[in-house]
DNA sequence: GTGAAAGCGCTAACAC
DNA sequence: GTGTTAGCGCTTTCAC
């Protein structure tokens, strides 16, 4: 059978209370009846129930976070950078997969914001901030990671690449290049739009021929940059932007089993989901764009504890910035 | 405030059991009953509380995953592939991540065994089975995945790679190649001994000379590819074998960034940690082992449940197969 | 310095 | 076909 506080506060000889005391350090015990209560939880084997606790103080000690894609690295990574700061304050953390499908997003939203978790960290996937808006119930922690929305309602940690996109399409242009091609995520998505606008801008200011051909949308799975890659190479591109990790590693494989070569017969801008020098060589031949994904998941842990903390301190909007890096130049 | 099931009761004109047993489908309710509660449920916006409901019943509806290592292609496919079979059954999904640290394993088994969770999936990076064992409390479901260990006191879920690691090696000895060295994963895994075990087999059998120094382990992290693989490289390997998803993939860009032709200069039996032709040009030069990812997590999935179902039924060790793929072989 | 006891919101006997 | 009510294991107020 389950062993009980109550179990224990017997053999100990004392009350409940002073056992839960006792545990939680949370009002004077004396080391005599401390020594004793530690006795008997040892000679008992006895463990605080979890979901008693919970479901008494209200608090889960958990955070949700909900996820477009979980075997994509740049998730893996910020799953990993979240846990890995939520865990060291006795947080735990339950992940779900949206596989970028709002239904699946909608689903997992009611789930988890009935009494399940703390408070909610949301890669939405959603087109539309109403839909998302009307699944949270009022007062209920959220930070919204990666993709935001206009409206700043909720606090939110993201990470801005204007600029080091809008620089890497000038450099193509000063190196001379014309028809400068850009792969995009779903078109939907915050990151996706600034990415695009960046390359507009740039397009425009360097004098380039705007042509929309030149712009293509992927859904960040593996499978979708191939298509987009030949769309563009029969636009005869000679330069390309792959606005996404994923994509932009398939898209390098790729064009390397095609005989491709990379930095001569085409210049290509690579984004990076991670910060690691084993892959150095890998990138040797293009530019890349580095987004900081470990700083971001473990903001948008710190974000979420304050919210949980404090429901109502005021919205904060985090933007971290990424980096473009040439080939060539050192990594930091 | 808070709408509990009482507020639902009152205003509907019912009893709490009535609530209850409507909103469970647990005992029959005249569809008019039915009516006025549901209108009272949308009227006051009601949700049922998770963690009352969990203390109450003492399930969890949660199953705690403790990996490795989160950012792992490999692990992200195996942790999406259990939530999508979890979350289909109604469970949600806790993750814990080691990073191949025992301390941390051990830490997390203490939280996610005190009434978090129904159930726990591992992937153990323990090198011992009692440490492990002792830290689970008797009758606790669990399913040993991928990593296993000699006792079959717990069922597990892991994927035998025995066979076409030796196949592979027989096969470069048929080509004439003599030096074949292999890169594992961390000695005290049981994946890692069962492919180090095939390849002296083979070597054995096929009559090449035996060298410890054609034996490299690494960490499964990316930077620990390229040391082992200098280390061969001196050795004068004409062949190597990397037994694990992600160092392999390390090894390939860096053997290309070297100038090094594969399948020329050197022939590379690479594990692939997914099934998908997205990468299917990546590899046209290496001859590859696939292990069955997704059906390795959805496994894992159907065999904890049943586990939560039923504690006490037979242990199964569940052995999944990989395949080996020789470069230029069609893929399936 | 410690104890008694009231619930947290829900489910499930048991009763009618 | 529905209602009454005990109690899951814990925390915490109030009392001494």
């Amino acid at each position: 059978m389950k062993v009980t506080i109550s179990d224990v506060a017997r053999l100990a000889g004392v009350s409940t209370a002073t056992v839960s005391h006792t545990i939680n350090s949370t009002r004077y015990v004396s080391s005599d009846t401390k020594e004793k209560v530690y006795q008997a939880i040892a000679q008992l084997g006895y463990t605080p129930d979890a979901s008693a606790r919970s479901f008494r103080t209200g608090k889960k000690k958990t955070v949700g976070f909900i996820v477009p894609d979980i075997s994509n690295k740049f998730f893996g990574t910020l799953i990993e950078s979240a846990e890995n700061y939520l865990s060291a304050k006795g947080y735990h953390l339950i992940i779900a997969n949206t596989k970028e499908n709002m239904d699946r997003e909608e689903t997992n939203l009611r789930l988890l914001t009935a009494g399940l978790v703390d408070g909610l960290l949301i890669a939405s996937t959603m087109d539309d901030f109403q839909r998302l808006d009307n699944l949270i119930p009022a007062g209920f922690p959220v930070v919204l990671i990666d993709r935001t929305f206009d409206t700043p309602k909720y606090p939110s940690v993201s990470v801005s690449c204007f600029q080091p996109i809008y620089r890497s399409v000038c450099c193509l242009a000063g190196q001379g290049k014309r028809r400068i091609g850009i792969i995009g995520g779903l078109p939907r998505l915050s990151t996706t739009k600034e990415r695009v606008a960046a390359y507009r801008a740039a397009v425009a200011d360097c004098g380039l021929p705007q042509d929309e051909a030149l712009i293509r949308y992927g859904d960040s799975m593996e499978d979708s940059a191939p298509p987009c890659l030949n769309q563009l190479l029969e636009q005869g591109c000679d330069a390309i932007l792959v606005c996404q990790g994923l994509m932009a590693s398939v898209t390098i494989a790729y064009l390397r089993g095609q005989g491709i070569r990379l930095g001569q017969d085409l210049e290509l801008v690579s984004f990076v989901d991670y910060d690691t020098h084993a892959y150095e060589f890998y990138y040797s031949q293009v530019d890349r764009i580095i987004q900081p994904v470990e700083k971001l998941g473990r903001t948008a842990g710190e974000q979420i504890l304050l919210r949980v903390e404090q429901p109502d301190a005021p919205v904060q909007e985090r933007v971290l910035t990424s980096v473009y890096r040439p080939r060539g130049e050192e990594s930091v």
